[in-house]
DNA sequence: CAGAAAAGCTGACGCACATCATTTTTTGCA
DNA sequence: TGCAAAAAATGATGTGCGTCAGCTTTTCTG
């Protein structure tokens, strides 16, 4: 489980690059990039950053996908983000100083580079698109979160579900969602009987249909609604 | 409810402005900033600024105590953040550009200033410290919403009700918490009928006081021990 | 300072969801 | 390809907490 490979990608010809962070650097900040960075590769189910430890620098996800979770007293975790390809994370403990309050792992193979907290605090020092880029982001995820927890607080179960099936449907783009319950039941917030119980109704409902591990969303407007509505 | 005066309070003489986002400040830069602000005093449960509105500036609290909410679908609301005296807030939708997604409204008498927009983008351009101050502050918020997220999803009733008053007493120093029970309840996440069983519990219990809307904390430890430990 | 309105409190009741236990299916690796 | 381990599914059971309804105390306002 820690077999780790390198396999370099340059950041100029990086397709993903362009809704990442780094989208809006000239040719020259692209150059200097690449030459600070590096790249490892994650087989699936293994751990970039975690909880309690302190950063080193920022992650930058090349190909693949990510979830991003904080452990509960009891050990469960309740994921608070899925990273896909473009998406940098890591850089909320940086910039705060403090050590990681969250844990990451790939949830497939993935590859992924790394920028260290020098480079990326002198990149953000001489680059203000970067800086600009990086404040939205936060100021967005922040925003994203007060959803989350008012969901949480107020919204059941199923509706929930509908809710995270509504972002994963995001996340996926053309692919099904393919993730194993009981994360998907860490994302939602729940017990995973409960969600298995859930998704088979809304399978019957005609809502989603499942293939093993696989969801298809079937009936997007009627799940929208499910949720709440959109917000 | 509408009634609004004005009680202009200088930015240089200002207590509260040493732990704010203005705290490393030059003289010349808080002169500036006092000449661009405009003060505002709001009675008990007035609104500062409302979800779905455009935001138009920041706000910066000289004195009083601000509850920072969202509505949830049934009109109930979802208190994420109670910000003190010093704290600024409605900087975050600003920054992405969208929306409010929360609203802002008093939990007592409260003494506010406005700083538009405009001035204030003006002055992140040319003020790397307050540029800094606001990622941290952007970070560490971000950081906090995580473990609210985790403690809503895993902790009960009675737990999260543990941990919030740890936080409330935090803000509220060393008067008594103050907050009506549905205000209470809203923090918590959970039916003020609930909240009021459980505050009943924790009195006979003799870790708390309380004194119709005072509450006062007996026995810190226990409370932490309750809330899952500190983290 | 009186009367109304709002906030606080209490009890009864039900159900959404957690937990535990067991079976079935899928996956991963030798 | 076959077997062990992990994941998924299903059932049975209990309970934390929400909801509703009624009562009491506090607060607000003229």
């Amino acid at each position: 489980m820690v077999e780790k490979s390198h396999k370099h990608v340059s950041c100029e010809s990086c397709a993903v690059r362009t809704n990442s962070l780094f989208a809006h650097f000239t040719p020259d900040e692209v150059s200097e990039l690449n030459h600070h960075k590096s790249c490892q590769f994650y087989k699936k189910n293994q751990t970039i950053f975690v909880e309690g430890s302190f950063p080193r620098g920022v992650f930058c996800i090349n190909h693949g996908k990510v979830k991003v979770y904080a452990l509960g007293d009891e050990g469960k975790e309740q994921i608070v983000h899925i990273a896909k390809a473009g998406e940098v994370i890591g850089f909320r403990a940086m910039l705060s100083g403090e050590q990681y309050k969250l844990s990451a792992s790939t949830l497939e193979d993935s590859n992924v580079c790394f920028v260290s907290k020098d480079d990326f605090l002198n990149m953000m020092d001489t680059n203000a698109s970067l800086r600009n880029s990086l404040i939205q982001e936060l100021s967005k995820e922040l925003g994203e979160r007060a959803i989350f927890i008012t969901n949480l607080a107020q919204k059941t179960v199923r509706e929930r579900l509908a809710y995270s099936l509504m972002i994963l449907a995001d996340i996926y783009g053309d692919e099904p969602i393919n993730l194993s319950r009981e994360d998907l039941a860490n994302f939602v917030g729940t017990a995973t009987e409960t969600l298995i119980r859930l998704l088979k109704d809304m399978k019957e409902e005609g809502f989603i249909d499942t293939q093993t591990r696989k969801i298809f969303i079937l009936k997007r407007e009627e799940l929208i609604q499910l949720a709440g509505g959109h917000r």
